[in-house]
DNA sequence: ATGGCGAATATGTATAGACAATTAAAATCG
DNA sequence: CGATTTTAATTGTCTATACATATTCGCCAT
């Protein structure tokens, strides 16, 4: 077992404080040299474990008045939304997309203008529907798309493969299925989905709009919040 | 306006090459000591903004390999899950919380052992149903809730204000209404429903449990990921 | 080929010092 | 007393340097 840095342990005992309850909000944090000199250590090393307190937003620093603990934020958590075909992997699971539509068109929806790649198809588990999904794809943004063979790959997990999107948004809500939905699944029309619509840009500009329909039963999202562990970096093969 | 800080346009610089796609996945970063060289400033300087980027996942640093562009991210974005008073508020809309029922019970449910208080009620948006809710509080964590009055205020708000959470969980996924449900909420039975499930703890210890079902036509979450505007350090009140 | 071993290299941590920027609080002035 | 200026406390940025640590690469012996 390796020693933490020590900027790192300072960082951790004060947000111990914190998390604690025993620093409440709007107290004052010890300043930087009055650390320094409890730690017997530099400034700097100091600095970093409070700006980096600060970034989490456990902190807020002003100069000249001090370093305070945050008032607790809107619970803002982190939702994982990991790619369909590695998250059912990743359960242990076998995967598999099929397609069930493809066609090109000169949408003019408002939702999505432009030239558009139109596909609708299955994400199945274990050979058994998990969701449906159905996505336009701007060709203006992705015309390599095109040639994509999308009866092996699902569309998202090509894009992710191969367009950076620098902006996303979900909107998550449940619906009755319907009789497309229905149909494609396996279920009875009108039973309970979880949708996600996933909208994503890059640099201003629509790349892509995907629905996704899962059946009830068998998804969830999960987000957390708290006891923040800092991701190991891993390696990835090339 | 201020100039930024040098550490700052070094680690834009690097962010727009890598968001624009001008530098894709795997490719290798300028080392420390190449960036230092052509911005002319130390490796410190530079450390701080390649550090920052590998901390937002951007970039992934290797020791002896050096610094490369990191694999899209399962995209994980953030939820913002506020109060659900403050939320209708927000929206313009007269909220208002109806206590169901409330009692105390010694609960041997794996979820939540231990002395709780269970309650559950209905919130309204305008004077419609718009949840339903069916929460455990440990009453060995929160005393004081035994005291509260629940009729007026919903159990979250009141929450909220009195107690610090450090962990949370959310379970999102779709449901059909029960019984119990539908009439609380005046609609069908096996209708959709968006089924929030939070888990809370403080300090490890369990907090509270709760289950909101809300009528899918009325409600959906919004995750957001993207254009990351570094929020400006805002003064509060004491 | 293969496996182990040492050396080179890029990052990680830390120091001590300097000056800049911000702003709360004190001092000054009208 | 109120408005304004000055002062000083605190954080922010940056430098130059040093050593620690992990890991790739090539060398060498098997």
């Amino acid at each position: 077992m390796t020693v933490a840095p020590l900027h790192e342990r300072i960082r951790r005992e004060i947000e111990g404080q914190i998390l604690s309850g025993a620093w409440p909000p709007g107290v004052r944090v010890p300043g930087e040299i009055e650390l320094m000199v409890q730690y017997g250590c530099s400034r700097m090393t100091v600095n970093k474990a409070l700006s980096a307190l600060a970034h989490a937003g456990l902190v807020e620093r002003r100069r000249r008045a001090g370093t305070f603990v945050a008032r607790p934020r809107s619970q803002s958590m982190v939702l994982e939304i990991t790619d369909l075909a590695r998250e059912v992997s990743a359960r242990g699971q076998d995967y598999a997309w099929q397609l069930i539509s493809r066609r090109e068109t000169n949408s003019a929806l408002s939702e999505m203008p432009g030239p558009v790649l139109e596909v609708a198809g299955v994400h199945l588990a274990d050979s058994t529907p998990l969701a449906f999904e159905h996505r336009l794809i701007s060709t203006a943004q992705v015309p390599e798309v095109l040639t994509a063979d999308l009866t092996a790959t699902a569309p998202g997990t090509w894009l992710l493969g191969h367009v950076p999107w620098t902006e996303a948004e979900n909107r998550i809500s449940a619906s009755a299925a319907s009789s497309t939905v229905a149909r494609a699944l396996g279920i009875a029309a009108g039973a309970p989905c979880l949708t996600v619509t996933r909208r994503t840009w890059r640099g201003g500009a629509r790349v892509t709009l995907v629905h996704q329909h899962f059946i009830a039963e068998r998804h969830e999202l999960v987000a957390r919040f708290g006891a923040a562990e800092d991701r190991k970096v891993r390696r990835n093969g090339a």
